[in-house]
DNA sequence: ATGAAAGCGCTAACAT
DNA sequence: ATGTTAGCGCTTTCAT
């Protein structure tokens, strides 16, 4: 009855024991489900009948304190807060989430830190709360270096970050697939459309598509790369049309890219795939979203997640990973090398836009 | 130089204490930014020199288990993973993501516990490693019962669950507008489609619709509710169609749902509007992913979160809330009343889709 | 201004 | 089979 004073403060071992005259320890035992039965049947039986009586829960962070585990791995993002604009940040989580079912593991989000010093979400990052961390960022980001001397498990997610243990799509292999379905339509003008900033797979979809159209024999200048700004792809657009020998195709380096491509042209009375075909990258759009599909290639991210989710925990355990990591230089040139666990397998997917 | 033997051991205050002659407890007054400058100058530059030389980071679980409290809420979802399908998730977790920013919380997302019984949720749930927890789910959950009569702060959140504070939008009024709009037009044999699972704001705004259109004069057969299968919204279809009389409009319960019909519609070569218009609610979806925009009721589920986020933090904080929270029945029968924290407003967003 | 001592709730080693 | 002891790394009195 002695909680009965307090009745907001939760109920310990320590409580349970004095309840049944056994020590702390003892009850610990039984609840944590020890391991070999070292505990009387009788016991056990008060122990569980007056935990559950009292309402005991245990409390995971004392646990974490003294396992020096805490079963939650953080997701580190350094652009984007999670929303329906991302839906490709949204595939990744979920698929997050459902690989550390498995485990037993909870995600946590760590807070954007607008604002914040680099130091400052350093410090949050390591501050003990996770066992490990997925992150999804670009090469340049300040963090990315400290990270990269800290011991904590990490593991890059989606894009590679030089330094890191990372796992990605194949990206070379989607333009190819890519490329020679729009080939095949016979388009032998064909652009790709990047954003400034510095992402692996932007680069890397870059020179594959840059190889493949020289192995065609294509020019350079009737198949160009074209920089733009993120959040205006529909600028673009005059662009692409004015010239005489302008692209039949575009190849936009992910699928939101295309969809603002898409929209711009439907604005523009731009009729697809007649007047311009559009292909896009990453495929985690629902085709029922869009009653015209587009023609993309799909990466399953709750594969790439599930594969991440797997060396991050061996990282964790301190298993050494079966297989030597792929290592190479990073495509923009970088003094780290980009150490590749896997490169997950992608697919062409048809569509009506292209 | 102790540290030096063994260097995957976090430094701590105690090392940094032995290291300067200090006790652990001065440092750690220094590192935590004791509150009134009760430490000289001298020691405390002295310990933040050692502290930044030495790459101490402070313990956030041991402060959390000293402390009792975390700065982490937790988000609860019974149904769904987060998926590119449930955009909407991602908006409301995005948008708790950055209120959580401006109190310096970070989510946990628990885990989805395929397979686990209430009881090991509940207990997860319960561990001590969250302040708070928003929590989005249908009134069926068993864990709704449990976590009622739990002492942790919480908010539902987007869908009231009865007997837990909730912040919802205006689902009425939404569907008022919509409604309105849909007469305007010309509209006068409207449908509602909603999933079979009650969801509140399913109820909500099937009690709105069919009172709004009982208003104008409408009879309850030339505006029927419609419940169906969540997987398979294209099923309707043919029923929609087969009668004389069949709507010319459908409203659909989200904006998901109305994609699916979208989508439908177009397989099944019916032409929208002209055929069927097609309405949504949500309006999570950014305009340029189709280019045919769905009429739709937007909420802001940002707004919706940074709302929820303020009751919950005033609730772990123990401040009262301000204003007395709106009560009302649960639609379905249910023996608990709804409590609404807040209302946010909605508003309607013309497309090309009715 | 600083140190000493206590304790958050748990687990783990050792003793009985 | 159970109790004792000793921490995990921090914050919080209470002395000095």
């Amino acid at each position: 009855m002695r909680k009965a004073t307090n009745p907001n403060t939760p109920v310990t071992a320590k409580d349970i024991g004095r309840e049944l005259g056994l020590s702390q320890p003892t009850v610990s035992r039984v609840l944590a489900g020890a391991k070999g039965h070292r505990v009387s049947t009788e016991t056990s039986r008060r122990v569980f009948e007056a935990a559950d009586r009292m309402g005991y829960r245990p409390n995971a962070i004392a646990r974490s304190l003294r396992r020096r585990r805490t079963n939650v791995v953080g997701f580190y993002t350094g652009h984007h807060y999670l929303d329906a604009r991302n839906a490709f940040l949204a595939s990744l989580i979920g698929g997050l989430q459902r690989a550390g079912d498995a485990h037993e593991l909870d995600i946590l989000l760590h807070g954007v830190f607008r604002g914040r010093t680099s130091d400052a979400v350093f410090a949050e990052l390591m501050d003990g709360r996770v066992d490990g961390l997925f992150v999804h960022t670009h090469a340049d980001d300040p963090l990315v270096e400290r990270l990269r001397d800290s011991s904590l498990p990490i593991v890059a997610i989606a894009d590679a970050i030089p330094g890191i243990p990372t796992v990605v799509c194949d990206d070379a292999d989607g333009i190819r697939q890519l490329i020679d379905y729009l080939w095949s339509q016979g388009h032998r003008r064909i652009a790709y459309l990047k954003p400034f900033q510095e992402f692996y797979s932007v680069e890397m979809r870059a020179q594959a598509f840059v190889a493949e159209l020289n192995g065609r024999g294509a020019s350079r200048a009737s198949c160009p790369v074209i920089s733009i700004d993120l959040e205006n792809a529909s600028a673009v657009l005059p662009l692409l049309r004015k010239k005489v020998d302008h692209p039949t195709a575009v190849c936009c380096w992910n699928d939101m890219a295309a969809y603002d491509l898409l929209h711009a042209c439907y604005l523009a009375g731009v009729s697809v795939p007649e007047d311009l075909a559009v292909a896009g990258f990453d495929g985690f759009l629902d085709p029922r979203l869009t009653p015209c599909p587009l023609v993309t290639v799909a990466a399953s991210w709750e594969a790439v997640a599930e594969c991440a989710m797997a060396h991050l925990v061996r990282q964790i355990n301190g298993d050494g990973d079966e297989a030597e990591p792929e290592r190479g230089p990073f495509p923009p040139i970088h003094s780290e090398e980009v150490i590749i666990l896997s490169r997950l397998p992608v697919t062409l997917v048809p569509g009506a836009t292209a």
